[in-house]
DNA sequence: AGCATAAATAATAA
DNA sequence: TTATTATTTATGCT
C-alpha cells in the first residue's frame, strides 16, 4: 500500500505505552477496541449508522455520512483519521447514552428520529403488475429514473417501491446465476 | 385502498408499573427482557439470525428458521410459544459465548460458519501490476477499449477493474493539477 | 410452520 | 462524498 507518511509529526502524546501497537504516536489497539465497543453501544441504543451520521452532521459539521461511520467501525481508514474522529464519536455517544437513560424521547430528540418511524408495510404486487414488471426486467434490468417513474405511474405503485423491486430482482438474478455456476446438483 | 386498521390490536397498555405482567402463568416482562438481551448477545458475537437458526436446527431439530429467530427477537409470537423457545435459546447462547471465550475458531465450528466466508473481493493491485499500470498511464491516460482489455488480460485482473483504475487515476491527476493551479474550470 | 421476497441496513464502488 | 450493491431482517402469505 502507499506509505504516504511524513506529512506531520504528532508528538503530542508523551506517554509511552508499553506493549500496545503504536503508529505515528497513535495507539492502534485502543482505537480498535473503541471502534468495536462503539458499534455495540450504537446497537444497544438501537441506532443505525445512518442515524448516527445524520445526527453528527448537525452538531459536528457535514463530514459524517453513513459511509463514514461504517468505515470507522470497520477501521477502514487511516490511523490519523481515526484518531481525529474518535473523540467526536466518544463525546456524542456519551451524550446519547445519557439521553437514553432519561427516557427514549430524549434520545429521539437528540438523534432527530421520527417518533413513529414504522417499517413500511410489505407491498404485494398483483399478478398483472408482476407480469409487466418481469417483462420490463427482461428487456432492461437497469431502468433509468425516468423509466421507473413512468412504470410506477402506469402500475399505480409508489416510485420507490418499483425502484426497490428492481434492486431485489437484480439481486435474485445474481443469486440464481451464482448458485447455478456452483455446480450443485439440481433437485 | 382499504386500510383495515384495528385488526386485533390491543389498545394502549396502561400497565401498572411495579408488578410484572403475567399472562397464562407466563412472565411476559421477563421474556421481553430476555429477547432484548438475546439480540444484543447475538450481535456481540457477530452472528446473524440466519446463523443462529441454522445452528439451532442442527442441535435442536429442524424448527428454527431465520424467520423464527426474527419473530422471537421481536416477540411477534404467542407468549406460550416464546416460553417454549426461550430455554433453548438461553442454553445455546450460553454455549456459544463459552466457545467464543475459548477462541473464535471454536465459535465458528459450533455455529458451522465457513472459515473463509468473507464478504467480497476488494481488488488490491500488486506492486508489479501497479508499476505496469502507471507506465501505461504515463504513455496514455485514455486507453481504448481494446487496450484496456489487453492490459487486463495481461495483468490477470478483470477488465472492469482496470477500466476503473484509469478513471480513478485520471481523477487523481485532475485533482492534483487543480490544486496546483488553484483556479480551474469546473469540470 | 417457514418459504419467498419486500424493506432496511451495512459495505463498497464510483 | 454519493450511488449502488451485498447482506440482513421482517412479513405477507398458504
Amino acid at each position: 500500500l502507499s506509505p504516504c507518511s511524513g506529512s506531520g509529526h504528532d508528538s503530542d502524546k508523551g506517554s509511552d505505552a508499553g506493549s500496545d501497537q503504536m503508529v505515528d504516536g497513535i495507539n492502534l489497539d485502543e482505537i480498535k477496541e473503541f471502534a468495536k465497543a462503539f458499534k455495540l453501544r450504537r446497537l444497544s441504543l438501537g441506532l443505525t449508522q445512518t442515524q448516527v451520521g445524520q445526527a453528527l452532521s448537525v452538531t459536528e459539521g457535514p463530514a459524517y455520512s453513513q459511509s463514514a461511520i461504517c468505515r470507522f467501525e470497520k477501521l477502514d481508514i487511516t490511523p490519523k483519521s481515526a484518531q481525529k474522529i474518535k473523540p467526536v464519536l466518544e463525546r456524542w455517544m456519551k451524550e446519547a447514552e445519557d439521553r437514553y437513560k432519561n427516557g427514549h424521547q430524549n434520545l429521539n430528540e437528540f438523534v432527530g428520529m421520527e417518533p413513529s418511524k414504522k417499517r413500511k408495510r410489505r407491498t404485494s404486487f398483483t399478478p398483472q403488475a408482476l407480469e409487466i414488471l418481469n417483462t420490463q426486467f427482461e428487456r432492461n434490468t437497469h431502468p433509468s429514473g425516468a423509466e421507473i417513474t413512468t412504470l410506477a405511474h402506469q402500475l399505480g405503485y409508489e416510485r420507490e417501491v418499483i425502484r426497490i423491486w428492481f434492486c431485489n430482482k437484480r439481486q435474485a438474478l445474481k443469486n440464481t446465476v451464482r448458485m447455478m455456476s456452483k455446480g450443485s446438483s439440481p433437485i
